[in-house]
Formats: structure tokens, sequence, C-alpha cells
DNA sequence: ACGATGGCAGAAATCGATTTCACCGTCAAT
DNA sequence: ATTGACGGTGAAATCGATTTCTGCCATCGT
């Protein structure tokens, strides 16, 4: 199945003009909102934030506000007080079904306490990274959720200035801070040893880049698996690739063309997975002619029964723990750090 | 498959402290950097924004700024300039890939450009939409672009400001600014008259909330083929869904269950797509054994043909269109606004 | 009756960058 | 030689909200 994107477009003529001459009408602020009531601009401000004003000044104040359509510049507020009502949770892949499930998560929880989630996109790219941790600090975000793109995450300046951050999915590579995590270690064991059970004896890996750590303790896995068993063992049958669908299945076509190709293969990631089908679906291997298992929920629906294993993540529940995590610390909380791993699930996809 | 995300969890004790002694450094300001250097502040601004400083002066304050690991504040920048480098997506659904998808394609444009954006999910819902377009105001955002939860949002405010906006996927509602759409009228009839080339008669049609511009369109796009090609029509056979999975799920077996149910349907988004055809695998009763037609591309890897009929969107393409509108906008284009329709195409998912 | 306490409210400082305004040299044009 | 233009620079105003500091007035206890 092929979907093109077609790039010609064509455009619809509107004629009616918007009745914008221009005016760009500034915001109110709290000055003509005081000017307006009568009173000082600090009474206006500690009207909006609960502190003691008398009713009637108060009523006064917040009918100026209600008449002018005035809304607190959050900036304004953000600059003064060194600290906003926003979080960053930063991803490497939004396109990623097990990190928008993540990313859910977080969002419920900080909406239900009033924060707001930006959500920032590295796409694996330390750079960009980077460029997104310095704007949450800068921009003096109340504090982080992350899923490093790499095992050397800078986050030195982030620290040093007291803004709580959580790692989720990932470690906190040479931090003491936070972290929410699933087991990859012995998820790529379990899931290799019912590769195992179901008689697969030369099972291979498809794991993701070298310096991420879910991709190296996952293969670490599968080794211990491998070797405890005492399968058979062969170096070519580890390969280390991208995390994503075209890596998935460039992989499964190296490890298919080999001369003694594997019977079964523990695929480190969910879109790897997809790539891997895919790739078996045009040879005509689909499972069980060969074995197969997965680390995490495949984004699919299958409707044939798959004979595929997989190690299922609680994806949202992870999210909705270090949001939780991370609220807490916002809110001042100063135990020594914890890293919290969930539990995953080994489900036979029938 | 049942995956449940088990509630459980262990904590592992961590004991080395970490060492932050409470200092929480505040940032060096443009004033260290400035005495440092033995300058002004309105030099060193000036040196970080390309004015016309001496070569000494320009070397002393950067090396000043080195040394101090001075970056700029963006709340005080922003404050300033009434206008950050930041722009708003906001879309109804951040679990549904075609959301993902526009997203990046509105990521990497902006990226390019030197802009960030801020992901806001609506989940449909008017008022988290009404928040987060209350914040993109109040926090100076450059612009937004808007996939609208209903057909009243309200962006008077906005507009008064002078802040762009550009409309994707869901029309701009009586408001006339830019907007990024497909035609999903011409798609849900297109669609439905394939199935009826097919040979299928009695089409039923499973769409998305009334008050969403795209649901309507698209349901209208079936009626026109239904009536059109007089096929046997049935009021029944409408359904007003929520463009989830279950959604789909639920309409489809409600559809099943008729005394006289449909021998096609026509879904109107790739969730509720995922929702039927689960119901029809459920029943043995998978295409082509009930036809169908869906709009949007399945996030679906399928193993074995699946006779679909799919209205492909350029998800991608459409925020792609989107930023570059937007940024066009908010580089001071004021050209009167344009309403861009993306081409959709039929393609037979094989 | 007098000092003490506390609630309420305004003036002004503050957050950190940008930018206007004013000033000083220097150099080219008249 | 005088005028004008222009590049470089600093002092101070500015963006809009919060908060400290201060003072006023009323209430309370003795």
């Amino acid at each position: 199945m092929e979907c093109v994107n077609p790039p010609t477009f064509r455009t619809m003529g509107i004629t009616r003009r918007q009745g914008r001459p221009d005016v760009r009408k500034r915001m109110p602020t709290i000055y003509e909102v005081a000017a307006r009531a009568g009173v000082s601009p600090a009474t206006v401000s500690r009207v909006f934030n609960g502190q003691n004003v008398s009713a009637d000044k108060s009523r006064r104040v917040r009918e100026a506000a209600e008449t002018l359509g005035f809304t607190p510049n959050r900036v304004a507020r953000t600059l003064r007080l060194q600290n906003s009502e926003v979080i960053a949770l930063v991803i490497p892949d939004i396109e990623n079904p097990f990190f928008t499930s993540l990313a859910r998560g977080v969002e419920d929880v900080a909406q239900a306490a009033g924060y707001s989630v930006v959500l920032c996109n590295t796409d694996e790219d330390h750079e960009k990274e980077s460029r997104y941790l310095d704007i949450a600090l800068s921009a003096n975000m109340a504090g982080v959720i992350l899923a490093a793109a790499g095992d050397h995450s800078d986050l030195d300046a982030l620290i040093r200035r007291g803004r709580p951050i959580v790692a989720v999915d990932r470690g906190p590579h040479g931090y003491d801070i936070d972290a929410v995590l699933v087991d990859s270690r012995a998820g790529g064991r379990a899931a290799t040893e019912a590769l195992a059970a179901q008689g697969f004896r030369r099972i291979a890996c498809i794991t993701g880049p070298r310096d991420v750590e879910t991709a190296t303790l996952r293969a670490e896995g599968w080794r211990a698996a491998v070797t405890g068993l005492r399968l058979e063992h062969d170096e070519q049958h580890l390969i280390y690739a991208d995390f994503r669908i075209d890596g998935g299945h460039k992989a499964m076509r190296q490890l298919v063309e080999l001369p003694t190709p594997p019977d079964a293969v523990f695929v480190a990631n969910n879109l790897m997975g997809v790539g891997a089908l895919q790739l078996l679906a045009e040879r005509g291997l689909l499972p069980p002619a060969v074995g197969m298992a997965v680390f995490g929920d495949l984004p699919i629906f299958a409707p044939t029964p798959l004979a595929v294993t997989l190690v299922s993540l609680p994806a949202r529940h992870l999210g909705v723990t270090a949001a939780d995590l991370l609220l807490k610390r916002i809110n001042g909380d100063d135990q020594p750090p914890r890293t919290i791993v969930l539990r995953n699930q080994i489900v036979a996809s029938s």
C-alpha cells in the first residue's frame, strides 16, 4: 500500500477582507484595570491572587477587569515570579505511539494540577534536545520530564538552577535525579526466554542505537537469556538499528539474508517490530514461521491472529508517575531522588 | 489481546545524596556580563543582537558571557519585545497518528525557521482549547495553528491582538483567516462511490461529532453519493460517533446488529476505522465480507491484505503548509486570508 | 484613655532584557 | 574651518505583574 502526499494544491480565492484596520489593540493591563476601578495596581494584583482586599474594592476590580476583558500577562508574571506553571516534556519521537501515550499520561496529571505541558520533540537529536532544555531553563519553566536522546544529556544548568527534572523511560546517566523506568534488561531476557520456550534455538536481536540506554539494556537481556539457556549464539545475530520502522525493516532483511538465518528474533521496540513484520510479510515468513518477540506494544490492528510475543509497557502509567513525581518536587518535596521501576508484562498476542 | 497496565510498582532505594546544598544559583544576567566586561548592559545586548559594537568590546563581552555561562533570559526578552519565537499548535487528539504526522510537519518547518513549537492537546474539549488559546495570547506567542475542537472557537482576543492564526484540517468557522484543509465532502463522496463501484448497495456511514466540521462534511459527501447513485438509504445507517477507536467499535456493532444491516460502511476517520475493523474481526466479518472505506490512513500494519478503501491524507504536508503560511504572516505578509485545499487521494489498501 | 495589634491599601522597587535618547568623536563634504 | 553625518556608547525608560515597605485606621486589652 503506497500513499503519496501530493505536492500540488489549489488556492480558493476569498474576497471579503478582514475588518482589521491594523489596530492591533494592546491587551489591557493591570494599570488600566486599577484606574477604572479607582484603586492601585497592587490592589488589582491582590484581588487576582486571593489576598485580603475589602469586598467593595474587590467587586469594583472584578467589574473593571470584566468590562475591559483583562487577562493577566503571563510573561510579566513569570518574569517577576521566576517561575511559571508550565512543564516541559521532552521526548525523542512524537510519532511513536509509546511516547504519545506517555505524553497523554503526563498531560492528564499536569492539567488536573493546573499546569500546562509543552511537548518538545527531539527526534533523537542531541542538539535539538539541548536547545529545548535551554528553552525550558530560560523560559522559567517549572520542571522537565525527559526521555533522553542519548547517554550524555547536559542537565547541569537546570540542576544548578534548582529546576526539578524527572527522567522517564531512559535513565538519568550520571545525574542523581528522579527516574521512572521499566526494567529493560529483565524484559529483554523474559521475551527471549519466551521464544526459547516456544522451541526456537537461533534467536536474533534487533535493538536501538548504541548510545541509548534502553537499547543496550534490552540487548543485554537478550544476551543473558541466550547464554543462560546455552542457545546457539552468533554475533551477527545482534543488530544495532535506530528504533524506527525503516530500521527494523532493514535489520530484519539483513537477518533473513544471512547464510544461516535465525529462526526467531527479539525486537527491542514497537516501531522496529512493525518494520520487521513488514519485511517478514513480504517474504511470506510471518510468525509463527519465524518466531518474534517485541519490546513494547505494537501499533497494530492485526486481523489475523499473529503469533507475536509482546513485552507490554505501561506507557501512560509511566507518564502519570513521572508527572506525579515532578509535581511533588515542584511543590517542595526534597527527599533523596528515587528511581521507580514499573513492571512490564509478557503478553502473547493472540 | 489484553494489556493491563499494572498499578503496582516498587521503589529502588538510592542512597547517595545529591550534592545540591540548596544553592539554587541565579542565572547570570546581562548586568553581570556587562560588569565583568567593563561595558554597559546596553552594549551587551547589542552584541547579542548583532548591532554595531567595536571589535574590542564585542570580544570582551563574548568572553565574559562565556565564562559566566550566560544565556539571555527569554522571559524578559519576550516581555520587552511583546513577541516570542514560539508558536502554538493546538490539536484535538495527540494520540491520533494523523495529528502527530501533522505536528511533525509543523515542527520541521518551524525548527528550520528558528521557532519552537509547543503542542497543546485539547482532547476535543472546548474548555481546554480556550485555555490554551488564552495561554498563547498571554504568553506572547508568535502565532497559532489550530485544529479546532468544535465550530465555535473564540478567536476574537487573538485577532484583536493581531496574532496570526492558521486553521488546519478544520475550517475557521466565521473568522476570515488562513486555512489549510482537505476536501472532506469530496473525499466522503469519492470513498462512498468507490464502495458502490465495488458492488455494495447498502452503504452506512460512521462519522464524528455533530459540531465538528470535518465530521458533518464527510457525512454530507456520503449522503451525496448515496442519493446521487440512488443507493438504498436508511437514516439508521448514519451514526454520529466520536472520532475515537471505541466510538468506531460501538458504532459498527450498532450497525451489524440492525435488523437489516448494511453491506458496507464508510468510516469518517482513521481511529474509528480501527475500531470498526476490530468489531468486524470479532464477528468474522472482515472486509471484503463487509465493504469498508476509511477517510484517512490507518495506523496499522496489516499482515493480511485487507480490502479496505482509503482516502489517503497528506497529514505531514498539511502541517508543513500551515506552518509556512503562519511564518509568512508572522513576518508581516498581509495579503487577504487564503484557504488552501490539499488534495486527498483514493487508495485501495492491498 | 493609651498603646498595641492587625487588616487594608498605595508608592515604589523588582524581575532581565531591549531601545530610545543624548552625547562624544571622527571623518567627509562644503 | 565649519557643518553634517554617522558609528559607538551609556543612562534611563520600558514591558506588566508581584511584593515589600510603609502608613492609615479601626479594634482590642488593660
